[in-house]
DNA sequence: GTAAGTTTCAAACATCCGTTTAGTGGTGAT
DNA sequence: ATCACCACTAAACGGATGTTTGAAACTTAC
């Protein structure tokens, strides 16, 4: 077949589509007629729209985690003590690395990510959680001696704020670059927003060391 | 009429319903049965579905709006430099002040706020933007001299950093107070969480001034 | 007590939704 | 050539949604 083959196209607008308007919001007529294919391929292909949304996260995640991981097992082997901004990076990172040379794709994951969080989807979450929890408790494990001190409590607490400052920071990505957009209206490069958010965690997990 | 009146109960159902589920999420039969009215009623006195979304912000917002504005107008009375943490206080006490007694209303408001940045709602955005845009551009104003050397750009990020942080850990309340029980069941209080809050919002902005 | 003006109500409206069905066309193996 | 299998499609299904309607019930004023 000279064009894609139907599951792709379908993930592809869907995750473009959800992105934009979240979940109950896109409808599966849309997401059909803006990949181009029959309605009723969704539930051929994936059974259900709630099937098609893991779909979309699991081709997502599923790479971004691999590249955690590998990363994580290189500083583990080469390094003592591990910086705080060393494992905010490997986040960043890694970001770049599966989805950084397509900056909308890595937005658009950015604003899945904190739809997963916020739009009540309680299969998402439990099936996020199944598939993906490891790898979080093990960046939990390697981040517990970058910050002495801190009680098993603050660790928990800090570690959402970061989550969600990073979290609302990508997931609002476009809208807050135009907001932001300087006098001679240039956007403020991805780069140089991520290294500014990458501080802010970093300077406020610290703080969770030292009372 | 000895029980509220119909509007109200609109509202208080719809406030609920919103934070719980979303605005897509949540039919308008859902709400009117919920609040013991007949279907017709918020057409009849709203109008439209987009309209008592936003009558429910706006009876949240106006009280707070007007919180803040007083005390942001002693702060700068009274004192020459301000704190970061002290404009951050600000915000946490007018919450608490307003509607600080009913804790699930404070978080219900705090949800309603994340959604309103998340899910697709235009018409929201534009209204919170037009009705409290300035009380926010005023809040910026004070920031500014509370950090010395930060840039124009830098204020803008680093605000949005800890405005991300609150609204993402505010509108998770539940759900993240729940994930955190410690060994004996104890939930971690309130003031504790916001306490932690407040500490990695402030270290976090003043990276923002040294460099 | 009647008229005018609100508010409430049951019912219907048109539309959109996710899903299912029954059938078509194509491919590869026997 | 036949069969089984897979991908695709048009059409319909049952149900839920926001909104509108027209009449009933209630309130207010004279």
């Amino acid at each position: 077949m000279a064009q894609k083959e139907t599951v792709e196209r379908i993930l592809d607008a869907a995750e473009v589509l959800f992105a934009e308007r979240g979940f109950a919001e896109t409808s599966l007529r849309t997401i059909t007629s803006t990949a181009g294919v029959n309605l009723a391929a969704v539930n051929y292909h994936f059974g259900s729209k709630k099937a098609l949304i893991q779909a979309v996260f699991e081709r997502f995640l599923d790479p971004l985690v691999d590249d955690i991981s590998r990363r994580l097992e290189e500083i583990s082997q080469t390094t003592d003590t591990i910086e705080v901004e060393t494992l905010l990076r490997v986040l960043s990172s890694a970001v770049y690395d599966v989805h950084g040379r397509n900056t909308n794709r890595a937005t658009a994951f950015m604003r899945l990510l904190g739809l997963a969080y916020t739009q009540s989807q309680a299969h998402l979450r439990n099936y996020i959680s199944e598939n993906y929890g490891e790898i979080f408790q093990r960046y939990g494990g390697m981040l517990k001696p970058a910050l002495p001190g801190a009680t098993a409590e603050d660790l928990f607490w800090y570690t959402h704020f970061a989550l969600g400052t990073a979290i609302f920071t990508m997931s609002n990505f476009d809208a807050l670059r135009a907001m932001g957009e300087n006098d001679t209206g240039q956007r403020t490069p991805v780069n140089a927003i991520v290294d500014r958010l990458t501080v802010f965690m970093a300077s406020g997990l610290k703080n969770a060391s030292h009372d």
